[in-house]
DNA sequence: TTGTGTTTTACGACCTCC
DNA sequence: GGAGGTCGTAAAACACAA
């Protein structure tokens, strides 16, 4: 079923270990709409204190732009450091202690409302989508980034904690591995053209879909992400 | 404003694996 | 057969230039 074993990784207990001194990550939000993923370091102190009960989430972070309420959006300068070895291997982490001036809300307050998804329709006249949070997505991006693949033992954790479905989080992270796919091709193709308009072949990188599909441990992400912005 | 392009949710079709 | 995978797509949400 998945590319690769799972690492084990802390329990949600542990990651939820509250910490109301939340400070969100240090992501460059000049990237305006754009929600490249952030990096977090599970092995760090920092991984398990930035879980906190969703109403300690404000939606605008400190450096918000009072004209542009909710949206958070993330670059690649979080993601070019070492490889994520999706499993345990070194991450750059967060920096949830000295970054919090960086992280900006773009997006609206969120509404309410939640999608009956488990009552069957999800595109309904008055709700064909919800937009999650930031905290919602900003904790599937970090699981995301530990592990491509949420086991199912991890989905049904995120889907309480964040209050969405375990049919939300699944479909998340489908979408957000189509999303890397898509980043991993367009960055091929530009290898490509590379290689045609220059006689010397990039040095570092290559071929990545296939990387992506066998090993969620590496670090395609970083560089796809970093090249495509 | 508005038009346009991009990103984000959500789904259906189809496939593989157990 | 069920669960979950990819792929393609619809439509809302959003950014931004004109």
């Amino acid at each position: 079923m998945f590319p690769s074993s799972p690492p084990a990784r802390h329990p949600i207990t542990q990651t939820l270990s509250m910490n109301s001194q939340y400070m969100p990550p240090a992501y460059d939000l000049t990237g305006g709409y754009h929600h490249a993923p952030g990096v977090g370091d599970p092995s760090t102190t920092a991984w398990n204190s930035i879980y906190a009960p969703r109403e300690e989430y404000p939606y605008c972070f400190p450096g918000s732009s009072p004209s542009s309420a909710g949206q958070v959006s993330f670059t690649s300068l979080d993601l070019s450091g070492p490889p994520t070895a999706a499993g345990g291997g070194p991450f750059t982490p967060y920096n949830f202690i000295s970054g919090q001036e960086t992280f900006t809300c773009r997006r609206r307050a969120p509404e309410p409302i939640r999608p009956s998804v488990s009552g069957g329709k999800t595109r309904t006249k008055d709700k064909y989508r919800v937009v999650y949070t930031d905290h919602q997505r900003l904790e599937l991006e970090k699981e995301f980034q530990y592990n491509r693949y949420i086991t199912m033992r991890r989905k049904t954790e995120l889907s309480m904690v964040l209050g969405l479905s375990e049919r939300q989080v699944k479909i998340w992270f489908q979408n957000r591995r189509a999303k890397e796919r898509k980043i991993n091709r367009k960055k091929l193709q530009h290898s490509q053209q590379a290689s045609t308009t220059t006689p010397t072949p990039p040095a570092l990188g290559g071929p990545t879909d296939a990387h992506i599909t066998t090993s969620p441990s590496s670090n395609i992400l970083s560089d796809a992400i970093s090249e495509e912005f």
